[in-house]
DNA sequence: AAGGAAGCGGATAACTGTGTCCGCTTGTTG
DNA sequence: CAACAAGCGGACACAGTTATCCGCTTCCTT
C-alpha cells in the first residue's frame, strides 16, 4: 500500500524532517506556510519538498491523516456515552478543541483538502453523528428538525471564532460552542428553510478561503 | 467637514467613477479586489485610484460608511421593538442578512477596517445591543451571563458560514443564525469561562484574514 | 486667453510566491 | 569498489500585486 520502490534511506530521512518542520510551522503559523519556507526550515532544497509533497495538498494530507482518525475515534467513544445529548455535546467539544489547538489541522478539516479524503473521513464520521443526533432527539435533548449537517456546521462557526481569538483570548470559543449547542435544544420556534443536502455540505465546507 | 480645497469637477466624476466600479466588484468578488482591477473596471489610470484611496482601507471606509449607518439605524428600531427579545433576534437578522447580501460589506464589518471606525460604528452601535440585552434579560428570554460582546460573535460566526455558502445554499445562514439565537435562552447550564473584554472584541473582530 | 495648479495615465520598479530544471552528490546493488 | 539510478539543492524563470513617478492634459482663475 505504501507504493512501489521503497525510498532511499536519506530520502526517507529527509521527508521526515520536512513532515516534522511543517508540522511544527502549520500549527504555528497556519495556512500561510510555502513550501520554500518548510524547506529552509527543514534544511532541506525547495526541490526536496516539491518533489516529495508537489502540492500544499499533499503535504497537508501527509501530516493530518492520524489526526483526522482520531476524530473518528472520538465519534466512537460518543456514541458509546450513556446520556446521548452530553454524548453529542462532548463530541463537539472535543472536535473545537482539537481545532483550537492546532491551526494547521483546522484548516485541513475546514478547507478543500478534506474534501478529497472525505471518503475515509467524513463518511466514516457522518454516520456516527447521525446516530448520536438521532439518540438525542429521542430523548427530548435536540430539536427534531435538525439534521447531522446543521451540527456539522457547528465546527465551522465556533472555528470562525477560534482562528480569530487564538492569540488573544484562546478559550471564548468555550462560551461560543455552548451557545451554539444550546441552540440545538428543542424550543417552540423551527429552523426555517430546508436543511443542506450532502453535496452542499461538500461544497461549503471545501469553500474554506 | 469634507476637507480643504474642493475637487476639481474632473477629479470628482473620477472618484465617483472609482466607487461605483469598486462597490460593484466587491459586492461580487469580496476583498481580493486589487486596484488595477478597480481603475480597469471604473476606466481610469491606476494612479487615480491610488491618489483618491491610497490603500484598501481608504477605499473600504468610502464605500461603506452609509451601509454602516444603516445598522446603526436597524440597532435603533429594534429598540424601539416591544418584545425585547424579538428585538435583539430581528437586529441580528438583518445584521446578518446585509452581511449575506454583499461580501465587500461583510469583510468590511469582520475585517480590520472597522476597527479604525470603531469610533463612529462600534461604540455608536455596541449601547444600543447592550440596552437591547438588559432588556431581554429582564424577560427573562437571554440566559443571564451573556455579554453584549457574546452577542457581537454572532455575526462573526454566522458570518463564517455566509461566507461559504454564498454560491451554494445562500439561505442556509438562516437555520445557523436561528441555532446561535436560540443558544441565547436560558438553559440550566452556565456558559464556561470569562466573556471578551471590550478590547479582545476588537482584536478578535480585526483579525478578519 | 493664458498661466499655473491640479489631476491624469500607465510604464515600471520592487516584491512575493510558485514551480521547474539540471549539474552534482549519495546510496545501493552486483 | 565500481557504476548507475535515485535523490539533492537552489538558481532561476514566471506570474501576480503593490505602489511610485513623471511627462502630458485638463480645468479654473483672473
Amino acid at each position: 500500500m505504501t507504493g512501489s520502490t521503497p525510498l532511499r534511506r536519506d530520502a526517507a530521512r529527509n521527508r521526515e524532517r520536512v513532515l516534522a518542520a511543517a508540522r511544527r510551522l502549520f500549527a504555528e503559523t497556519g495556512r500561510a506556510v510555502t513550501h520554500n519556507e518548510v524547506a529552509r526550515a527543514a534544511d532541506v532544497g525547495v526541490g526536496t519538498v516539491y518533489r516529495r509533497f508537489p502540492t500544499r495538498e499533499d503535504l497537508m494530507l501527509a501530516l493530518f491523516e492520524d489526526q483526522l482518525a482520531l476524530v473518528g475515534r472520538l465519534a466512537d467513544e460518543a456514541l458509546a456515552a450513556d446520556d446521548p445529548g452530553e454524548g453529542l455535546r462532548r463530541f463537539l467539544v472535543q472536535v473545537v478543541e482539537l481545532q483550537a489547538g492546532d491551526r494547521g489541522l483546522q484548516e485541513f478539516m475546514l478547507g478543500p483538502q478534506a474534501r478529497a479524503r472525505a471518503g475515509a473521513a467524513t463518511s466514516r464520521i457522518a454516520p456516527v453523528v447521525g446516530a448520536l443526533l438521532d439518540r438525542a432527539k429521542e430523548c427530548g435533548q435536540v430539536r427534531p428538525e435538525v439534521t447531522a449537517l446543521d451540527v456539522a456546521l457547528i465546527p465551522v462557526m465556533v472555528g470562525a471564532v477560534t482562528t480569530r481569538s487564538r492569540d488573544v483570548a484562546p478559550e471564548i470559543w468555550r462560551r461560543v460552542v455552548t451557545i451554539a449547542l444550546d441552540g440545538l435544544r428543542p424550543t417552540d420556534g423551527e429552523l426555517p428553510g430546508p436543511p443542506l443536502t450532502p453535496a452542499q455540505f461538500e461544497e461549503v465546507v471545501s469553500r474554506g478561503r
